[in-house]
DNA sequence: GTCTATAATGGGATAGAC
DNA sequence: GTCTATCCCATTATAGAC
């Protein structure tokens, strides 16, 4: 699996104007690749020598790239977060207000399924980062969080979504259903994706127990 | 955190007849400790001297509970399945069929949640297990799966679940919701179990959705 | 059953030639 | 930009005294 990387090394980020800018450019193969290694073996678990051995590479080669192992986790999670919630926010500027929710889980759905590997290893092992890195991307996270916090809550001001339940619950489960979603999915195999990011709708929105209409 | 700790040491399983049989007595303090540990900084990344330090021993001291790190992962996973998967038959032995998912839903949050740690642990590190207890362990965690997809299944004959959807999915969504709530719930802090497992019973069977009944 | 001391291995990261 | 060789250190696990 050779392939092959071009310019840069890791710079500390100075101090950027937009959250998550990109302080570093490491070839999308480079990071995609890592994230692969990642989310089988575990971030802990993964040596630079797997790094480099899946890139065809020897170990200190890879430090012409990076300057730290850290550093592939910390762009995985910094792409994931900024890809997804860039994704997102586009879709909340031109969808129609009454089906933000739909439209936002849709969007969601085909993004991370589209990268499962970034986003599995954005999702568990974030804890692995230390320092103002580690503060930066849960700060990211929560912002996304706030963002679907967000369009629940209008979502029950337009009827979209029911009132008889708090926001935070409703989100809470909404996240929930989005995220775990990447590991039910590698377990049971062959689903396309569109048909999980339907049915995964439907059953948040629409629930899963009998309707009265049902027959029995 | 001196949770002193009684007799025995590891010993390898010799051919037993149940599944997932207790082939060794680890404190239960142990255990759960190293729980609480492998769960704030991941398996590989907690070392044996964390382990020791948080019963107030020292590392060497350690092995004359265990034979290897590994053992503490193994028994943590064994020993969450063993009782999830055991509670869960207890509630359908005893539980009206027409109202068994909801029992099992209730039956199952209340277990987790009641033992976080050792939960997270089990769903997040059973990769890090090596060789035949690893086999071991992901065959439990199957089994348990299965038992899940039959209620579900059964739900659906019984009407208590919606038709109109494979039960594939249904199981999938279920198991997304009842699994990453460990982890939401940990983001979200202070909320009492027994109102999680409610509001999450209510919105996975009957929907995030506004219904026509509602005030708009 | 707990300790101190240490062996043995493997990991991240660097030096410096080509 | 890639290599070989190596440093340094942390880690798992053991030895053996008390």
């Amino acid at each position: 699996m050779n392939s092959r990387v071009p310019e840069g090394s890791v710079a500390e980020e100075k101090g950027t104007s937009s959250p998550l800018s990109s302080p570093t450019q490491i070839s999308t193969g480079f990071v995609e690749s890592a994230a692969s290694l990642f989310r089988e073996q575990g971030y802990a678990a993964c040596t630079t020598r797997d790094l480099a051995s899946a890139l065809g590479i020897q170990k200190s080669t890879l430090y012409h790239y990076i300057d730290r192992k850290e550093d592939l986790l910390y762009e995985i999670c910094r792409q994931s977060l900024a890809e997804l919630t860039g994704a997102v926010q586009a879709t909340l500027e031109t969808v129609d207000s009454s089906t933000a929710v739909r439209a936002v889980i849709a969007t969601h759905l085909s993004i991370v399924l589209a990268k499962k590997d970034m986003f599995s290893v954005t999702l568990m092992e974030t804890r692995s980062l230390t320092g103002a890195r580690r503060e930066k991307i849960l700060e990211a996270r929560l912002r996304y969080r706030n963002i679907i916090g967000e369009v629940v809550r209008e979502g029950q001001l337009n009827g979209e979504l029911r009132n008889d339940i708090e926001s935070t619950y409703l989100s809470m489960a909404l996240f929930d259903h989005l995220n775990w979603i990447l590991f039910s999915h590698s377990l049971e195999g062959n689903h396309v994706p569109e048909n999980i990011a339907e049915h995964y709708t439907r059953i948040y929105l629409e629930g899963a127990a009998a309707k009265p209409s049902d027959g029995n």
